[in-house]
DNA sequence: TCTGGGGTCCTAGGACCC
DNA sequence: TCTGGGGTCCTAGGACCC
């Protein structure tokens, strides 16, 4: 006896952070509006973390360097990016859907994946299902989604990408083939700039090229990676919608706005870091064991030095006496630094160790 | 193109134990 | 004496996600 087939839904909030922005102050409404790093007259360093369906007009797109996204469009309004009011408007979204699904995932801040199986007995059930949902969110929320329907994550997830903003794309299972042969591979999940250039070395450019390539070679060439690659392209993916289970990291990050090579200003920063670190594991209940700096020179080499204490701790003291041994093989007179960055990992729950709270 | 910040997962080599 | 193999933990780097 087969299982039933599953019906899996993709939610992706619509350029969510400019959406919010527009939200919160409507005349912002039909201008091109850029969230991200401070441009400073295109001297800034930052990258565009959303921009809107004006913005994208002119070439601007997220992920870009801030210095360019000006030179493409100048007239733009740019604005920092409001992490607290994001999360809490994402927050409620994710309590909207969290009630529709059986199984419900949380993808990012804005999006989700729902397993709704059991809660709709065919596609069109589910398409009325989905419409449903956006209406909930709009009513709301004022905010649009686009909704994928599959059935697995994957094609859930690419059948949201299709049709954008305020979209639904349902495929069926017997549908996916012709779905997703002629799509680029770089839609697939996982294939991102770096396995996208591989594949195009041996001649695959499409998910169809793909899917008709000896799977024998891709896991030869690709180790586990190609094996997966060789099922994600002919519509395979069993993967679970999962509920994230506990945080496995706690970082901070920051890029100077100026690469320097001041060791005394370095350390100050570096200790800044390990405090709001610090802040968090506290608000989590959390104790860590292994402690990482990162280090990114001007010209984008990048290290991280780890270690693991023969202890466990949520102390501050330890956080910052670590860091700043760890940092020290990196501090050079002669070579400046760009980023500077503090990790926690290797975590047990502080309940458990009441004898060092 | 001159490249943020917060994460996860994978790989590969080495240490160390039995 | 010049050599094994499995398991686990640690470290560093890299690819990828939003």
């Amino acid at each position: 006896m087969s299982e039933k087939k599953r019906i899996i839904f993709h939610v992706d909030m619509d350029h969510f952070f400019t959406a919010v922005e527009e939200r919160e102050c409507p005349e912002l409404k039909g201008e091109p509006v850029i969230v991200g790093a401070d441009p400073k007259g295109g001297k800034g360093r930052g990258v565009v973390s959303t921009c809107n369906y004006e913005a994208r007009k002119f070439g601007v797109s997220s992920g870009m360097p801030i210095s360019r996204a000006w030179k493409l469009c100048p007239e733009g309004i740019y604005l920092p990016v409001n992490y607290g009011l994001y999360e809490k408007v994402s927050s409620e979204i994710m309590g909207i859907l969290r009630k529709y699904p059986d199984k419900f995932e949380q993808w990012g801040i804005d999006e989700a994946f729902l397993d709704v199986t059991s809660k709709v007995k065919d596609y069109e059930e589910a398409e009325a299902l989905a419409h449903k949902m956006k209406n909930e969110i709009f009513k709301k929320e004022r905010l649009t989604c686009s909704i994928g329907i599959g059935p697995n994550k994957l094609v859930a997830k690419i059948a949201s990408d299709f049709q954008k903003p305020d979209g639904l794309t349902a495929v069926k299972e017997e549908a996916v083939e012709n779905f997703l042969a002629p799509l680029p591979v770089r839609k697939l999940l996982w294939v991102g700039r770096k396995t996208e250039q591989k594949l195009k070395k041996i001649g695959i450019k499409t998910i169809g090229d793909l899917a008709n390539y000896d799977s024998t070679v891709l896991t030869e060439t690709f180790g586990v990676m190609g094996t997966q690659l060789y099922l994600m392209a002919n519509g395979i993916d069993r993967s679970e919608v999962q509920e994230r289970s506990e945080v496995k990291s706690i970082s901070r990050d920051i890029t100077f706005e100026e690469d320097t090579a001041d060791s005394e200003f370095i350390l100050k920063t570096l200790d800044r870091l390990s405090e709001e670190v610090h802040k968090d594991v506290l608000e989590q209940n959390l104790c860590f064991k292994t402690v990482t700096v990162k280090v990114r020179y001007e010209n984008f080499e990048t290290h991280t030095h780890s270690k693991t204490l023969p202890f466990i701790t949520n102390r501050l003291q330890d956080l910052k006496k670590t860091t700043r041994e760890l940092m020290q093989e990196y501090l050079k007179p002669d070579r400046k630094i760009r980023l500077v960055g503090v990790r926690v990992s290797n975590f047990t729950s502080a309940r458990k160790q009441k004898t060092l709270v």
